[in-house]
DNA sequence: ACTGAATCTGATAATCATTCTCAATTAAAG
DNA sequence: CTTTAATTGAGAATGATTATCAGATTCAGT
C-alpha cells in the first residue's frame, strides 16, 4: 500500500471515519493527476475515465486530505481553488504568470529559514505558509500584447 | 489633493474615466478604515455614517484602486476578498492566526530580495507577491480549546 | 454655461464555486 | 447478521462577486 494510502487510514480510523471505494478512487486520480487540480478538474478527468463519483464528493473528499496533511487548498486569484499534493513533496512555492496563467514551482530554504525567524519574534505557531511571486513568465514578458482601455478593465461590450 | 487622490485621478484621466463623489468618497473612507477590509465591511462602515452609496459600487471602486496600484486584493482563506491600501505604504507581509483570525503584519527586505534572485533565475518580471504564514497567535497557542471530532471537521448537527 | 457622448450609479438579477440537505446506501463494530 | 453511524449523489441553497440596464452624472468641445 502506498504510503499516502497509509496516511489516509490512519487519519481516517482516528477520527471515526470509513474507508470507502469513492475515497480510494479520489486518491488515486488526485495523486495521478500530479498538477494544481480544481475539483472540477479532477471531477471532469474521473468522468472521462468512467467514475460516477458526485463532484460534491470530489470536494468532501478533498477537503479530507486537506484535513490530513496530504494536500494544501491553495487560491491563485482566478476564483477557483486548486489542490496540491503535499505529502512526500518537498515544499515548494510559486511563480505565477498573470498573463497565461503557467505556474512555475521553486524551492528556497534560504526563505523558509527567514520566515521561521519572523513567526519566532512575533511568538506565532506556523503550521503552512504560501509565498507567491505574480507577474510575467519569460514568454510572456518577450511580446505582451496590447489591450484597449475596455477589455483591460474587464469589460464587456 | 492628498497623494492618493493624485494617483487616482491620474489614472482616471489617462484612462478616460471620471471623477465622481462617489470614487472620491470611497477613497476617503478606505483611506480612513486603515485595515485590511472587506467591501462590505466598508459598505456597512460608510453606510453608517450617512453615505447612500450601493455595495456594486463599492466593488466596482475597489477594483478601480488595484486598476491604477492604490490597493491591493488578498485572499486569506475565509472566502472573502480583503483590500489594502498599498501606495505610499512600506509592503509588508502577514501572518494569519487560523483561529482567531488576527492578522500581523510584519516587513523582511531580506526575504524580499530572496525573491528576486529567485524571480531572475526564472527569468520572471515579478509585479506583486504574496507572502502569509498561517498557524497560531500567542494568545491562541497558549489555550487552544478542545473541539469535537464532527466540529473539527466542520460539520452540523 | 450648453450639449452631446460616454461613463457611472443603484437596484437587482445573474453567475459561479462551494457547501448543505436528505433519503438511500454502505462500512464497520459488536 | 444487526445495529449504528458515516457516506454518497443529486440537486437545492448559499454567499461573494459581477453583469445588466435605465436614469443620472461628468466632461470635452463649443
Amino acid at each position: 500500500m502506498k504510503k499516502e494510502e497509509e496516511l489516509l487510514q490512519f487519519h481516517i480510523s482516528k477520527h471515526h471515519l470509513k474507508v470507502t471505494k469513492e475515497r480510494s478512487a479520489v486518491l488515486r486520480a488526485f495523486i495521478e493527476s500530479g498538477r494544481h487540480v480544481t475539483a472540477e478538474e479532477l471531477h471532469r478527468e474521473m468522468k472521462e475515465k468512467g467514475s460516477s463519483i458526485g463532484l460534491a464528493t470530489i470536494y468532501r473528499t478533498l477537503n479530507l486530505f486537506c484535513e490530513c496533511g496530504l494536500a494544501e487548498q491553495r487560491q491563485f486569484g482566478d476564483g477557483q481553488a486548486r489542490y496540491e499534493l503535499t505529502y512526500n513533496v518537498n515544499h515548494h512555492d510559486h511563480l505565477v504568470c498573470t498573463q497565461c496563467n503557467r505556474i512555475i514551482e521553486f524551492e528556497n530554504l534560504d526563505i523558509e529559514k527567514l520566515q521561521e525567524k519572523v513567526a519566532k519574534k512575533n511568538n506565532f505557531t506556523v503550521y503552512s505558509h504560501k509565498l507567491e511571486l505574480y507577474g510575467l513568465c519569460s514568454e510572456c514578458s518577450k511580446a505582451t500584447p496590447k489591450k484597449t482601455e475596455r477589455q483591460s478593465r474587464g469589460l464587456k461590450g
